[in-house]
DNA sequence: AACGACGCATCAGGCATCCTTATACAAAAG
DNA sequence: CTTTTGTATAAGGATGCCTGATGCGTCGTT
């Protein structure tokens, strides 16, 4: 028997869904059922009722399902000590992110990560601020990876990188002709930006506050990219991280602004929660954001571990990063 | 991850031994050798001391060891669980018997077990009396087949059969012409037997005793075939289970006389540890040897199973019975 | 109601994994 | 010094698992 296979099962109920167990375990919705349907064969009882409304264990499944959970748990705290031992940088590492991040800033850093450790699955997943605290919290992450990080008891904040904040102007606006604005500018501007609970918007409007505008906010959304494609279509002006809008800068689909009165500076940190040790993979992750991307040794080079590498070359080598780093979308 | 390599893991620990191991768990011991090497690999630590007195777990092998007794107990646990439910008769059940029984009256029962229950893997140990109750109560077998059952609070002892008590002589012994005997004409014989804590032996000394007869034992063995082995080279007669010794009378080497102050009967009997629940495989096994052998019903016939079942006959069917018999001999 | 979207089941094929057999090798025993 | 016992290694083959393609229900949409 796999523990694999197990860890396969809990997640399915845990999820709800045989697809999504599929993805966090790196395999196929097929061979997730395929599993399914060969554990019911062995101990010739129905696991799962599969109903319209998601799936549910049987009386049989729930059984597997609390031993299982125990197992899987107890295996996974077993693999991390060995792999302490051996300074075996591998498993999976879950990693919670806003979208900004996850997607201007961490791109680089991963696909480095990723070529210096091919034995680490990453699982990015894209979520709300307050969710990647949650995550954390609840075990359901090991990482996140977010804006302006709250002070908590219960998580560890690391400093990762600082954004600059910038106005964004569609081409059209009396603004675009300008490469530097007052604020006092910027009254009378309708707004376009995150939703209120959102640290960046937070920060936003305290800059603007403190520099005596009122913004009017016309929209609101939960990610960067439809902020974006809002102020594009000249729905309002924008103060966004300045990485985030070079594509649309160098395109000119948008025009970007710095402040006269100063740059405003957005911290960026890895959190991760208080007490709970971390995989050698996860330490090597965080250390991978923190030296900045490029900085990594060709190899860890510790001798046996080069050798093995090498005695697999004609392995199924799961190609592009992309494959070993599950992006999913937990919002909208 | 395989369970089973952990349980292996486990076994090797626990014997010290890979080659024990390895016949623990049905698989060779290259398999086993292998199986570790790929877990120092996996780790990239060694987790076995390979010294001259045995194998002794490194540190590493030492966690693993723990975590993974930890595992494998509860997945063994878990596997029976299901299995009740399933109402499936697979897995291994390990068997400690006396010599004489196992040799002689165990195999017609076993080979209908095992014809009946291809899924189910019989470990048969040869153990004296005292080892296979011990060996109970630590849980390192399931089931103990023994003679005059010893009534203790912790084991619960099922009748199984009677054999009946005969005297073997050898070919050249005055006795060797009649077919039976008073216990008079024992006095100033010698005696071969089993050892004093023997219940056979504590029994045939009872039944003497009680009919005036002072045995002088010239040898002691632990086990039937050496006595008969002694009897036949005429270094004495001895007093034994009728079943054991039919081979020899058969072809002459040895004779077998009735007693004429009556028959007297050694009682056999499945013993297994109280409050233990026993797995479907292992009930089974009893009801086998308690039903007798030939009563089995060809297939369980339970719809399902039987498809199930007869979806794979091209399985590498481990042909003869013996394959999936493990006999480990324990008494040297 | 027809349609597409979604999610699980199934099938066939390829390939990695793991086991067995055979053999080497080392240490201990006779 | 040979034999025995016990583990490591090599080669080959069977097993099993995974992927990709496809089928088949259910649900929500227009």
């Amino acid at each position: 028997m796999h523990i694999e296979t197990l860890k396969v099962f809990c997640d399915i109920i845990e999820s709800g869904s045989f697809s999504y167990a599929a993805s966090q375990n790196f395999v196929t919705q097929s061979a997730v059922s395929q599993q399914v349907r060969s554990l019911e064969e062995k101990y010739d009882c129905r696991l799962i009722e599969r109903g319209r409304a998601g799936v549910k264990p049987t009386a049989a499944g729930q059984i597997l399902y609390n031993s299982s959970k125990d197992i899987v748990r107890r295996f996974l705290e077993l693999e991390n000590k060995l792999r302490e031992i051996g300074s075996v940088v591998a498993g999976s590492i879950r990693v919670g992110t806003v979208y900004s991040v996850g997607l201007h800033e961490l791109p680089p850093y991963l696909s480095d990560f990723l070529r210096r450790f091919p034995d680490v699955n990453v699982h990015l997943e894209y979520l709300r601020s307050n969710k990647i605290y949650e995550d954390l919290i609840e075990g359901k992450i090991d990482l996140g990876v977010v804006a302006y990080p709250a002070k908590r008891s219960q998580i560890v904040s690391i400093p990762f990188r600082n954004d600059e904040l910038v106005l964004i102007v569609p081409p059209d606006n009396a603004l675009a002709k300008l490469s530097k604005v007052h604020f006092s500018q910027l009254e009378g501007q309708r707004f376009v930006g995150y939703e209120r609970d959102i640290p960046t918007r937070k920060a936003a409007d305290r800059i603007l506050r403190e520099h005596g505008v009122k913004p009017v906010y016309t929209m609101e959304f939960d990610n960067i990219e439809t902020i974006k494609r809002a102020v594009e279509i000249s729905l309002g002006v924008a103060i966004v991280p300045r990485l985030t809008v070079e594509h649309e800068t160098a395109r000119g689909s948008l025009k970007m602004l710095e402040f006269l009165e100063g740059t405003f500076l957005r911290p960026l940190a890895i959190i991760h929660k208080r007490g709970r040790e971390l995989s050698p993979a996860v330490r090597k992750f965080i250390e991978a954001l923190t030296a900045g991307p490029g900085t990594g040794v060709p190899r860890p080079a510790k001798g046996e571990r080069v050798e093995r590498n090498n005695d697999r070359p004609e392995r199924n080598d799961r190609s592009a990063d992309a494959d070993r780093t599950e992006k999913a979308e937990k919002t909208a």
